[in-house]
DNA sequence: CGTAGTATTGAAACGGATCAATATCTGTGG
DNA sequence: CCACAGATATTGATCCGTTTCAATACTACG
């Protein structure tokens, strides 16, 4: 949302979920902006294919995007939701682990990922900041993980709301959690059906927990039992 | 295994599950044995607890440790198991993520987290194999996640054998594999109940896939038929 | 060789998956 | 701006598998 070709949107310079991110020096950024492309897609839009050729690394500079498996069975799992100041871009044996597609209209700068690795390894400084946000990335995995373990559906939607709260730069006194992703979306990424989803978010609502403004907005209404929930793992 | 104090045990020396981790150069192995400190310990040990502060980065250079989380409902969530060549020390805000806790033997390297940053920081190419490292942890995280995606205990848990497979050097024609962990790690590890790892495996040995001999090896009887369990995600 | 932790097996109940029908939303073109 | 159509979501009923509870068997370690 900064104007111009400025790299200050590059999500470096921001805390994500609670860990301090040290700010990219100026010397950083513009070794960033040299060899980075700062595309707008819209919604839907896919970045690109699990099992293609890895040739970039993404940062999400603005908007949500999931990194998704299509598995054999025809259902697919969503590994992750990228939000502001998350790099993605996954790869093994130099193919793309998963496909990220834009949940919402984004934008995103894109790094040659062999340009990368060499600015990388001539500056460890930079470098750090990267394994950090991997390190970070491994985090919400395990994070994610611990959540999958859960039995209760109403347990696991909870949860996933306070993820989606600790995304936000905690505007003092929001109650309101934007839910950017479908049903469907969260279904995938919880393990869960669709129906499991939809009623698990009406018996947050019978209980008094959670409210839903329309689907993409959802209030907390009673945190103290919200959080007793969320914490009963 | 190697003896004395060689750092060639230090686990960069070797490819983990199909990643082509680049070799040490003698400058690296040096570097690092100069901060780091060797230990063996025996099973059970615990090496850190969470929310501990952080102090070490630790090396698995030998046997099997598990990364676990005790939950507030007294469960417990495995997080991840480290095998030889895998890094661990996750830590948040300067507090370990997990406890981390040998499950066989264990033959480790220990290296101050400040030094071993200060290390990095100076040396990117040792950083780069770090930042391989860690993102292979990411991919290890992001696949339990997708088998805890899974309903049927016999696939998950065939699924976990494919894994612990994986990990061997593959010997060829080796159709054992070596089960290191109780039955209630899998458990933990797997988000299923003791009860139904074992019924899982009694399925398993019903339907002529995999045969125990005692209950830490593992044979694959009908290698076509686990193949299908294991790819029916 | 005994004992405590670990694992197996059985029976019952809960909760989510699935199938099916209906409702609501979203984006497109009239 | 409205109407329509396809996609997305809700709700209901039934089924199936895992959890839980409980009793017994095994195993490993001192």
């Amino acid at each position: 949302m900064t104007g111009g070709p400025s790299i200050r949107a590059v999500p470096f310079s921001k805390s994500t979920g609670g860990i301090a991110v040290r700010l990219l020096s100026d010397r950083h950024r513009r070794q960033l902006a040299a060899i980075a492309t700062r595309m707008r897609v819209p919604a839907r839009t896919i970045l690109y294919r699990e099992d293609s050729p890895l040739s970039w690394i993404f940062f999400n500079s603005e908007g949500v995007v999931k990194a998704f498996r299509e598995l054999p069975s025809g259902k697919r799992s969503i590994a992750a939701f990228l939000f502001q100041g998350d790099i993605f871009g996954l790869a093994e044996n130099g193919l793309y682990v998963n496909t990220t597609q834009a949940v919402t209209p984004v934008t995103v700068y894109r790094i040659p990922s062999d340009l990368l690795t060499d600015v990388l390894r001539r500056d460890p400084e930079l470098e750090f900041h990267f394994l950090t946000k991997v390190t970070h990335e491994l985090r919400k995995a395990q994070h994610r993980a611990i959540v999958l373990g859960r039995r209760d559906a109403a347990g696991r939607l909870a949860t996933f709301l306070t993820m989606l709260e600790k995304g936000l730069l905690h505007k003092t006194g929001a109650t309101s959690i934007p839910v950017p992703m479908s049903r469907t979306d969260i279904a995938n990424y919880l393990g869960l059906s669709l129906e499991a989803v939809s009623r698990a978010a009406r018996q947050l609502t019978r209980e008094g927990i959670v409210e839903f403004e329309g689907r993409h907005i959802a209030h907390v209404v009673n945190r103290a039992r919200f959080d007793t929930l969320v914490a009963a793992l």
